[in-house]
RNA sequence: GGGUGAUUAGCUCAGCUGGUUAGAGCGCUACGUUCACAUCGUAGAGGUCACUGGUUCGAAUCCAGUAUCACCCA
């Protein structure tokens, strides 16, 4: 058989991509009646190309999906796409733009025609980039948010809420951004530090001489101006408070409020009120009725009730003309440097304005209670735990919603306006006549619902909900989501309000959050700072498995992420190690001629010692996996896999599977290498899926299992009657002494091909029956030709020396030896030991550690004190006998 | 300003319910091209577990405080 020398995955890993999909291994297999696994995709966005966050995410998801599909549940990974209503359309206007023309020559209808065209033709690239990074979605159930199934969803839902008093239309005042036109959500503004200025300006009393100043930073509100507000428990105030003030440019009288918000320490103590155009005046202006005066219109231009003199100006603009004219009036108090936090748009990063403006929201409170009650209960967990917590800060303080987005890609709100009167109908389809005047034209909300709107439904929408399909009843609750903590309010929180409200069940049970990918020096991996390599190099270079299993291997549950290119050699020398290890299998068992049955089989310690740390192993990683914490499975895998495996269990069988002689014992060594091999690949296929599937096919050719593919193969399971310590721990006894005897060839520099001769001194006749029964290990792995040993035997003349346990190591030197260096090396071996045993004393002398410490701690110090003990006196004999 | 997390080997990090000789990967040193693998092997060096207190027979691990850093929210 040719196998290449070292792993190629690029061609492998395309077919076998294919064999999954074509067999149908990605949907939900099994008889309807058993439970099944589901996880739901935090569906991408339209726009989105895969970067490394979206790689840890699917990866993990991948896993679990493998996971679980292997322990032979139905598994459903239900995969789709947002629309991502702002970013599309900027990626549309774009192209507008390149063309020289915008979306209003166009219009709605012809713009909405491009933005399907380009999603049709270009959008969702990145479910072909998941497909090679070995995604196992059932990708016949993808979903899109604005498909016919979901829209529907979407106007259920607003009509719902909307007749249950749950939606309703108000004046807020909302982040804005004056180039989209469009209002931002919270998370939709990015906070960056600025070097601004702070001005102080005055406004003068209304009555009498004097005035009062004010500090602001955005001074071309001060237009907008309709109070000025003290803290209460200001004593410089008191007398203020209820006093009018002239606002200056304008003449207008303004009242002094006193409001707990004003923070006495900053700027002047006394703030300007603008509710308007700032959030914390708008709730001032509520607690104290005052009145909202909007001197600005959509595009961040001046209106009629700034005054003529600054009506039409540019908001920035305005501003230096408002600063010039109170310098000449004499009102400019004087200016500071100022650094404090901008809001900017994260689409084009334009100076946001807070604004009023006519919106729908959604009342959350009654929707949040519930959401509250399944966390606090368990039924509904967070992993890791702590984000429990900002999950309820969340909640406990939750304010409505606005849902209303100013752009034209996305779900047009369901609202309909008669063009006569002006009734407005909440409904799912456009009326027919007006209630009120009998009208029969209707014209919709021009506004269309924020993307997170459809993504709040997204675990029954996808099912086909309203309708009680059998995907409803089937998978609904889903198991986990894993998603990145960021999106905790944003969509893990709406998800579940809306899966109760509407399904009256959870959503999920856990939510597993995930840590971000950051670079070599913690930077986010961002498109704007350019750190982020593209995953689709990577796994052309290296493999999508090796790309895989290095994020994992590093990565505890919930920690971010520090990529640099080298990790990826982790994966891909692990891919190349199997890989080889495979190679060397396959080359030995050529022409292997009837695998023995396991009860012919003639088992020496190496194989009795391989299939008990294989059951240990076993062990651990279904627990790892069960408790997601994938990158202590990918670990224990690697561990046995290279060290154990590989390291001693292969170097082992080599003579074994030459030695002619033992024909029962050379089929045996080929039977366990081909079991335990094809074994580690079930357990390493949910984190490494490509090479394990090509290897565990190849070795399925000749040594039959039942399985068509190791996707849907069965994980195995440990058996305890395999497990066996007595065997380990002769096995590790053996190890041991090999790694010592090596040591000492390193003492004294023998070329690694030397054979030689070693002499014990054992404590009992079984370790000498083990030492010589096992003496093939000692020639394969240390080229020791010969063991001479004995209980009780004489010390050799010239010999360097090692204690393992309670036996002594004896290699004989031809020449001299370097007593000096003999000296130090036990030494400090011995240091070490006394260090150890005087820890071990000092507890045993305790008596309160005796009286305290539970019986089977005080039972293994004891234990400990006496194998310290003995190793440390042969130590010191050792010594001893060097000084003469 | 509020919150959360981190601080363990040169680097990136494990160490889950206190008792380990404190581990891994990379890097480093020495030797090695023995017929699976130099994307390798063998052996080795390297840590006062940020600091200060406390709880405890016993603390890297639990508690409090300090310092530094990071992130989230305002």
């Amino acid at each position: 058989m040719e196998i290449s020398k070292t792993y190629e995955p690029q061609l492998l890993e395309k077919k076998w991509y294919e064999f999954w999909e074509k067999s149908g291994y990605f949907k939900p297999a099994g008889d309807p009646s058993q439970k099944p696994f589901t996880i739901l995709i935090p569906p991408p966005n339209v726009t989105g190309i895969l970067h490394m966050g979206h790689v840890l995410n699917n990866t993990l998801q991948d896993v679990v999906v493998r996971y679980h599909r292997m322990k032979g549940e139905p598994t459903l990974w239900l995969p789709g796409v947002d629309h991502a209503g702002i970013a599309t359309q900027n990626v549309v206007e774009k192209e507008l733009a390149k063309e020289g023309t915008n979306r209003h020559e166009l219009g709605r209808t012809k713009l909405l025609e491009r933005i399907w065209k380009w999603k049709n033709e270009k959008g969702g690239i990145i479910i072909d980039q998941l497909k090679l990074l070995g995604a196992s979605c059932d990708w016949d159930r993808q979903r899109f948010t604005m498909d016919e199934m979901l829209s529907r969803a979407v106007k259920e839902v607003f009509v719902s809420l909307y007749e249950d008093g749950l939606i309703y239309k108000g004046k807020y005042i909302i982040n804005w951004c004056p180039r989209c036109v469009t209002a931002l959500a919270n998370d939709e503004v990015e906070h960056a530090d600025e070097n601004g200025k702070l001005w102080h300006i005055r406004y003068p009393y209304a009555s009498g001489e004097g005035f009062v100043t004010v500090a602001t930073t955005r001074p071309e509100t001060m237009l907008g101006d309709v109070a000025v507000a003290v803290n209460p428990k200001d004593e410089r105030y008191k007398e203020l408070i209820g006093k009018e003030l002239i606002l200056p440019l304008t003449g207008r009288k303004i009242p002094v409020v006193a409001d707990e918000y004003v923070d006495k320490e900053f700027g002047t103590g006394c703030v300007k009120v603008t509710p308007a155009h700032d959030p914390n005046d708008f709730e001032i202006g509520q607690r104290h009725s005052l009145p909202q005066l909007l001197v600005m219109d959509e595009h961040g231009i001046m209106n009629e009730a700034a005054g003529q003199d600054f009506a039409g100006m540019e908001r920035y603009a305005c501003r230096e003309k408002v600063l010039e004219l109170l310098a000449a009036q004499g009102l400019l108090e004087k200016t500071e440097n100022h650094d404090h936090a901008v809001g900017h748009c994260y689409r084009c990063d334009t100076v946001i304005e807070p604004y009023l403006s006519d919106q729908w929201f959604v009342k959350m409170k009654p929707l949040a209670t519930q959401a509250i009650k399944v966390v606090e209960s368990g039924e509904v967990k967070f992993q890791p735990e702590r984000w429990t917590k900002v999950y309820m800060h969340w909640m406990n303080n939750i304010r409505d919603w606005c849902i209303s987005r100013q752009i034209w890609w996305g779900h047009r709100i369901p609202a309909y306006y008669c063009d006569q009167c002006g009734y407005m109908a909440v409904a799912k389809e456009m009326p027919d006549e007006c209630p009120v005047c009998g009208a029969k034209s209707f014209t919709q909300d021009e506004d269309v619902l924020d993307t997170w709107f459809s993504s709040w439904l997204w675990p029954f929408s996808t099912m086909g909900w309203p309708e009680e399909t059998d995907d409803l009843k089937r998978y609904l609750p889903t198991n986990v989501l894993i998603t990145a903590p960021e999106i905790i309010y944003l969509w893990v929180a709406r998800m579940i309000m809306s899966t109760l409200h509407f399904k009256g069940v959870i959503p999920f049970d856990t939510v597993l959050l995930h840590g971000t990918v950051r670079d070599e020096i913690g930077r986010k991996m961002s498109k704007s700072l350019g750190n982020s390599p593209d995953p689709i190099d990577i796994i052309n270079r290296v493999g999508a498995d090796a790309l895989r299993f290095s994020m994992i291997f590093g990565t505890p549950k919930g920690a971010d992420v520090m990529y640099s290119d080298n990790i990826l050699e982790t994966g891909r020398n692990f891919a190349n190690k199997m890989w080889n290890a495979y190679r060397f299998i396959m080359m030995s068992i050529d022409g292997i001629s009837g695998l023995p049955k396991p009860h012919e089989l003639k088992l020496e310690l190496a194989d009795k010692w391989i299939i008990s740390r294989l059951q240990e192993v076993t062990k651990e990683v279904h627990s790892h996996y069960e408790n997601l914490r994938l990158n202590d499975a990918a670990n224990a895998i690697f561990k046995f896999m290279w060290d154990e495996f590989c390291s001693w269990y292969i170097e082992l069988s080599k003579d074994r599977l030459r030695d002619e002689s033992d024909l029962q014992g050379q089929l045996t060594a080929k039977y366990i290498l081909l079991d335990t091999m094809q074994k580690g690949m079930r357990l390493l296929h949910p984190i490494m899926p490509f090479i394990t599937e090509e290897i565990w096919q190849s070795i399925k050719t000749v040594f039959p299992m039942e399985e068509e593919a190791l996707i849907t193969a069965k994980l195995p399971e440990a058996d305890n009657s395999l497990l066996d310590s007595a065997i380990d721990d002769d096995m590790r006894f053996v190890q041991e002494s090999i790694t010592a005897i090596r040591n000492l060839r390193k003492q004294i520099n023998l070329a690694p091909a030397t054979e030689i001769e070693v002499i014990i001194r054992f404590a009992d006749s079984q370790q000498s029956e083990l030492f010589t029964g096992y003496m093939a290990y000692f020639r394969k792995l240390a080229k020791v030709n010969r063991i001479e040993g004995g209980i009780g035997i004489d010390k050799p003349n010239a010999a360097i020396a090692a204690v393992v346990r309670n036996i002594e190591i004896f290699l004989p030197l031809s020449g001299l030896i370097d007593l000096e260096a003999e000296r130090n090396r036990l030494s400090k071996q011995s240091e070490k030991l006394e260090k150890e045993l005087a820890g071990i004393k000092a507890k045993l002398n305790n008596a309160n550690f005796i009286a305290n410490a539970k019986e089977e701690v005080v039972a293994k110090e004891k234990e400990k004190f006496e194998e310290v003990n003995t190793k440390l006196e042969l130590l010191q004999q050792l010594i001893k006998d060097l000084q003469v």
